[in-house]
DNA sequence: AAGTGATCATAA
DNA sequence: TTATGATCACTT
């Protein structure tokens, strides 16, 4: 039987994480007697919000990290048979109108990422999803490196959104983070402003994390 | 095969 | 509509 408290220090959250290392995700299901969807094309976050059950986090849809008082942010990630993520990660979603006096040190993306508990799962098409077993965790936080290119990506991105310059902002930009859409559909809408400082309506984004980026943060723990 | 842009479910 | 959890699927 497990915990159903919210995990008291970085230890013990890290203790239960490997304590499921190794089980398959239909195992994982069972024990909250929740059925393993067929696809995951319409359960897209069902293993994230599976490991929040397991691990019982506390942030609900709040943009704050999962774990409040430990500061611990929880992402699942899906890995190929060569240990590779296979998806970029998703971090937060952006307010397009007052991302105006906001500082790295303040921001969702820092408070998110500055203590994270990865949790690798196999993602193999392959497998079966209930098949598919949860792996080794890490809890990570940015080497001094990594954290100044994350903040230099925000603080470049997060400028255009204040210039006014969201029509150029693209996937392309950003050595680590990455602005990309985040929205029910191409046609869903919520305010941003223009060049001229207008309101204007366009697509909701979120901040993402790339592939390439996920990867070295593995590597740097499985080398 | 990667990478970018589009999309799906659900709660408040 | 905004936030969370992400993966899908088309383009390059």
């Amino acid at each position: 039987m497990n915990d159903l408290t919210p995990p008291k220090s970085e230890q013990e959250l890290l203790a239960r994480a490997h304590a499921i290392a190794g089980l398959s995700l239909g195992a994982l299901a069972e024990k909250f007697l929740l059925k393993v969807p067929k696809q995951q094309l319409y359960a897209k976050g069902w293993i994230g919000e599976l490991l929040e059950l397991q691990l019982v986090a506390t942030a609900g849809s709040r943009p704050e990290p999962d774990f409040p008082h430990l500061g611990v942010e929880l992402k699942t990630l899906p890995i190929n048979q060569l240990g590779k993520p296979r998806e970029s990660t998703f971090v937060c979603s952006i307010n397009l109108n007052n991302s105006l006096n906001k500082t790295w040190e303040t921001s969702t993306v820092w408070r998110k990422l500055r203590r994270v508990l990865w949790i690798p799962i196999e993602a193999d098409p392959a497998i079966p999803l209930a098949e598919r077993r949860v792996c080794p965790p890490l809890l990570w936080s940015p080497t001094a490196e990594q954290a100044m290119i994350l903040q230099a990506d925000w603080q470049e991105l997060t400028d255009m959104i204040c210039f006014g310059q969201l029509a150029q902002i693209t996937a392309k930009l950003g050595r680590y983070l990455q602005i990309r859409p985040k929205a029910a559909h191409a046609k869903s809408l919520c305010w941003g402003s223009n060049e001229k400082g207008e309101p204007t309506l366009t697509l909701p984004r979120g901040f993402y994390l790339r592939t390439s980026f996920t990867h070295q943060i593995l590597q740097q723990y499985y080398a």
